[in-house]
DNA sequence: CATTTTATGTGAGAAGATTCACATAATAAA
DNA sequence: TTTATTATGTGAATCTTCTCACATAAAATG
């Protein structure tokens, strides 16, 4: 079951106690899984299921939700609905976050018109660019500016924003969003942002994937080539 | 210097021979770090400015390094001209990768306009989408009918491919492009991809991303709430 | 030219993550 | 109701990754 691919979790390396073990980063794999296996109906499901469905062993699976305190049925596996149920509570999804997300170039837009985070529990309040013209890009979605973030911020009690602002601007629009009460960034832009103990940090860089891609297939075309 | 932020690397968790370990991931940090520094006119470097730069330890650097047969100057450091040769040389990087991109929706159009990919070797030689109506998107920028897949991929040696279409058609879009030659795939949609070992998976899942964040700092909250 | 300083390079030990193996419990079958 | 079957749950072993400590070499200083 598991072998012919590479597989690959999202990542997140830590220094602070605000450790995200690599136990959680699978448990948001199978919550993803899950949502899409109940919302086509499927009512139970395995260690073996979630297992492939998401690249890791069924051993792996049980170790996961033991950790967590997650229990099923010896015989049974998880009932769909409580699994998910579990899996939410212990994750704060029993409610919906709202963020906000700076920088509405090229990625930002994409992310802001994403349709499906809601369904993760992820509400994008509000969008700012220091741009004016990006400003009046739609009347049904607004663009605020910068000035305008402290009072959203606070009306929409927001704990974590996404930066997607080019690599100049990011670390100064970090220091700026931390003053005024965010504590966790989503950094898309390539450079380490330095924040204090008290904020979470996970940076999504696309080059650096991409690239280690054609460094794998170009690695395994070599290897190939002295069978030959 | 390595106290008060997480951070996080990309993400690759194998179970192919294949495997991208951490070490090399870093790699990949430092290199992307290494290439602003020296835009900025650094000559050069110490394994603690590599290290506070990616937020990882100095020794951890050095180690990197070691695994990798890099070394500097005992004394003097690295000198970022030859680090940079050296790090290139291991990954590939003395020429181009051509690579293609299948979904033009939201995020593939941000992916196609971002313009400092090729800064890092990533080449994206032609765009592909289903919909009639994106294919003629702009005069300047093709986006191409799938049915001329094979023809680019053959004509550019693409052995790469960025997977940007909604989660119940990837894997089919997968298949194909498998059948077709590519041997590598970025892949943003939120399902497991199914493919023959010899080909590489990445997998970009921005919702658990943002999803971890939320997490962590709801986490901390609540552990911050003990003291009060 | 000898001495001090400073950063590298790496073995050894610690910590962390994964796999293995099997006891255990729930269900199904007889 | 007894027996067989099947999936879970988890300690122990293994494998991987990270940290520590310090010997070592290059450069700077006197
Ligand atoms: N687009 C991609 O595919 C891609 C790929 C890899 C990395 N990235 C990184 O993601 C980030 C965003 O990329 P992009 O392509 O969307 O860039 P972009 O230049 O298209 O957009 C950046 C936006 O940020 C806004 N901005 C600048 N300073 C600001 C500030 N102080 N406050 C608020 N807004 C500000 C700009 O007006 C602009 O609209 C960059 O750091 C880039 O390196 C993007
Ligand atoms: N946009 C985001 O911010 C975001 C965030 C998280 C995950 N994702 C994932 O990334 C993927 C793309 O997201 P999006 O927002 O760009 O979606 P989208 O719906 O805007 O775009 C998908 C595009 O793929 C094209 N397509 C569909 N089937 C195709 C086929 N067989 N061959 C070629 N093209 C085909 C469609 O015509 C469409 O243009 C989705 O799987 C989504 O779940 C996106």
């Amino acid at each position: 079951m598991h072998k012919g691919f590479v597989k690959q979790l999202f990542n997140v390396k830590q220094i602070t106690k605000y450790n995200i073990r690599n136990s959680l980063r699978r448990i948001f794999l199978y919550h993803g899984l899950l949502v899409r296996l109940s919302s086509m109906g499927v009512t139970r499901v395995f260690s073996f299921t979630l297992a492939g469905g998401t690249g890791v062993t069924p051993e792996q699976v049980r170790k996961d939700f033991s950790e967590y305190g997650i229990r099923g049925n010896r015989r049974g596996g998880y009932l769909t609905s409580s699994l998910l149920k579990e899996l939410e509570a212990l994750f704060n999804r029993d409610r919906i976050s709202n963020v906000i997300l700076v920088g509405m170039g090229n990625l930002g837009q994409a992310l802001s018109k994403y349709g499906l985070f809601i369904q993760r529990g992820i509400n994008i309040v509000a969008t700012f660019d220091i741009d004016p013209f990006k400003q009046k890009a739609r009347a049904d979605d607004i663009v605020y500016p910068p000035e305008r973030l402290q009072e959203i911020i606070d009306r929409f009690h927001v704990n974590v924003a996404i930066v997607a602002v080019p690599d100049i601007s990011a670390q100064e629009v970090c220091n700026e969003l931390v003053n005024m009460g965010i504590r966790g960034i989503v950094n898309f832009s390539p450079v380490l942002l330095k924040v204090p103990e008290y904020v979470v940090v996970t940076n999504v860089n696309l080059s650096d994937e991409i690239e280690s891609v054609i460094w794998s297939v170009s690695r395994m075309k070599e290897e190939q080539s002295l069978f030959l």
